[in-house]
DNA sequence: CTGTTAGCGCTTTCAT
DNA sequence: ATGAAAGCGCTAACAG
């Protein structure tokens, strides 16, 4: 049997209380006990059984997750997974609630931050707008004892715990190293098109995608960014009006949303033989792999994501250690042939049973 | 304040004992009472904190991992994490032991399962060997009421209550996919080095492979399966013969182990032109990535599955549900510019906090 | 058939 | 500065 209080408090001779106590790192302890507790302590090899301190806290995690509003397929699929692992979360004392900024919008970011701290939530994740006092926020949930993670997106320099998110640069080398491939010795240009320069995950893709044609030789030409601001429509029309310009078009590097635009221009110009490369897996992105528009899906896996950022924000705000290999984001390649099966309606995976 | 026990108690008026007996289905209840609490637990919206219950059972949940022994890399990475988890299951409850059998031994494996049936313990996860006295040991198991899941590899009809590994078929395809894709119009055949055909993993795989090399067209030569019962020595030998005997060899797939070899064999013939596809991130594969010898690996996420596996069998020990998507198991496709970085000896990921 | 009672391992008043 | 005792939500004897 594992060593209780109990065992401590015999070992060293003095009460439950004081091994709380000292457990917990609480004053009132002399530093003569607090030395003899922590010595039974160690002997005994002790760990504290989480489950019970909890249940005797009564305590329940109050988390926010801070999310953009808008109509990006992604950000509401990783809505939607917060809200299934919340009617989860009832099992696990932990309450979640969703708070909805507009995007790329750094003072309201700041604004509903503030806000959690004041609510006096256990933890806080938030897709991280890439600013000062944004920053200067986190330092102040931090300051609070607030658990802070930063999702999909994150930011320059700041306190927050964890990034829970993928390395972008190595995004970008990822979908340029299959372009690469894909096209081999197959001439004419590539273009890019992004949501906005302005947001950081854009930015280091093509960073990293610019980098890796320049590596891969042959002088593939990558034409200027199209700015989409991850809007379908002005997706649609930036790619015609380029398939147009360049009728030798090899390839499209989608780094952004609005990908059902970019689908739509492919296909309203018959250009199936473009070699498309996007990202996340989504309604429009799944309909273009499997009819062959869209080649390859760089994907975060959204479900992944939002259970890292509670267990994390849990572990940090009961000073828990992690499990890093867990924890970490893969960079998941799709193709028509590993695209996963979409779940039915009871959650159960069909491919998974088949 | 979620309701408890004493809530239903007092709603239905009767004792906790009682209300006990109808949550756990326990006999003793008179129908009229137990509708009566059904009726009180369905109106206050009664959900169990599991938790309290096994801090109150004291319960532990023993569990059995069967693994096949040997040098394969890809099992002894799987033990590993076993063991990894083991060492952080304490925490919750959970015990778990190790047992080796020697690997594709049907008997042994029959023997191992009803050895674990005996020490009672709560659930068997076993890499699985497709055979009928397996099956029929594992029926053994789930009458006794011990949970079940296979790991890795899946046995034909059982009574497994989950399979914990991914859609081999789908792993074949999809390796046919790239390599079809990677080759493009080069010319020149393509070979295929598997561990043994009495594997289903393998059958599956190879399966798949030739059948998306059918569909692709261009009528690529798929040669005669070279089986080097992934061992090292043997695919070195078997490769490296191939590469004499087929100069214009365009292409392999190496859909077991035994992947030094292949590099070796591949290196020592300074055919690093050859585009090769190999399955799971191990030394002698991440190695063949970064050197640029192998062009791109589908995994499975050993740790992902070891800990589905407990998250599986836990549950289903407390009859409790599983999250579908969680627990599927994708196929990971890596190539060298989204390989994840190894661990450091602490366990932080490198990557995820650079 | 049903109720009483004593814990599981930990925290938390309230005394001393 | 330290201890005693009463729970948290649930289960498990043991009585009736």
């Amino acid at each position: 049997m594992r060593p209780t209080v109990h065992d401590i408090a015999a070992k060293a001779g003095v009460s439950l209380a004081t091994v709380d106590r000292v457990l917990n790192g609480r004053p009132g302890v002399r530093a003569v006990t607090r030395a003899r507790v922590e010595e039974a302590i160690e002997r005994l090899g002790y760990v504290r059984d989480v489950a019970a301190a909890n249940l005797a806290k009564g305590r329940v995690y109050p988390l926010v997750f801070i999310i953009p509003e808008g109509e990006n397929p992604f950000m509401r699929g990783l809505e939607a997974e917060v809200r299934l692992a919340a009617t989860r979360s009832s099992f696990e004392r932990t309450r979640i609630a969703v708070v909805h900024v507009p995007p790329f919008d750094a003072p309201a970011l700041a604004k509903a931050i503030d806000a959690a701290i004041a609510e006096g939530v256990a933890g806080i994740a938030a897709v991280a707008v890439d600013a000062p006092e944004v920053a200067a926020a986190i330092g102040r949930a931090r300051a609070a004892g607030i658990a802070f993670v930063t999702l999909v997106s994150d930011l320059a320099a700041s306190a927050r715990d964890h990034f829970c998110g993928v390395d972008n640069l190595a995004a970008g080398r990822t979908a340029g190293s299959l372009m690469a491939r894909f096209l081999g010795a197959r001439p004419g240009a590539v273009a890019v098109l992004a949501g906005s320069m302005l947001v950081r995950d854009h930015r280091e893709r093509l960073e990293g995608f610019r980098a890796l044609m320049a590596e891969a030789g042959g002088g593939r030409q990558v034409l200027d960014v199209l700015e989409g601001q991850d809007e379908p429509e002005r997706a649609r029309a930036l790619v015609g009006a380029c398939l147009v310009a360049h009728p030798e078009l090899a390839g499209i590097y989608s780094l952004g949303a609005g990908n059902a635009g970019l689908v739509a221009a492919l296909e309203a110009a018959g250009r199936g033989d473009v070699c498309v490369i996007a990202h996340e897996i989504t309604e429009p992105t799944r309909l273009g792999l499997e009819r062959g528009v869209i080649d390859a899906v760089l994907n975060q896996d959204a479900g992944h994501e939002v259970r890292s950022a509670i267990r994390v924000l849990r572990a940090k705000a009961d000073g828990l250690p992690v499990i890093a290999a867990q924890e970490r984001i893969r960079i998941d390649i799709f193709i028509k042939e590993n695209l996963p099966q979409p779940l039915d309606e009871t959650g159960t995976a069909r491919a998974a049973e088949a």
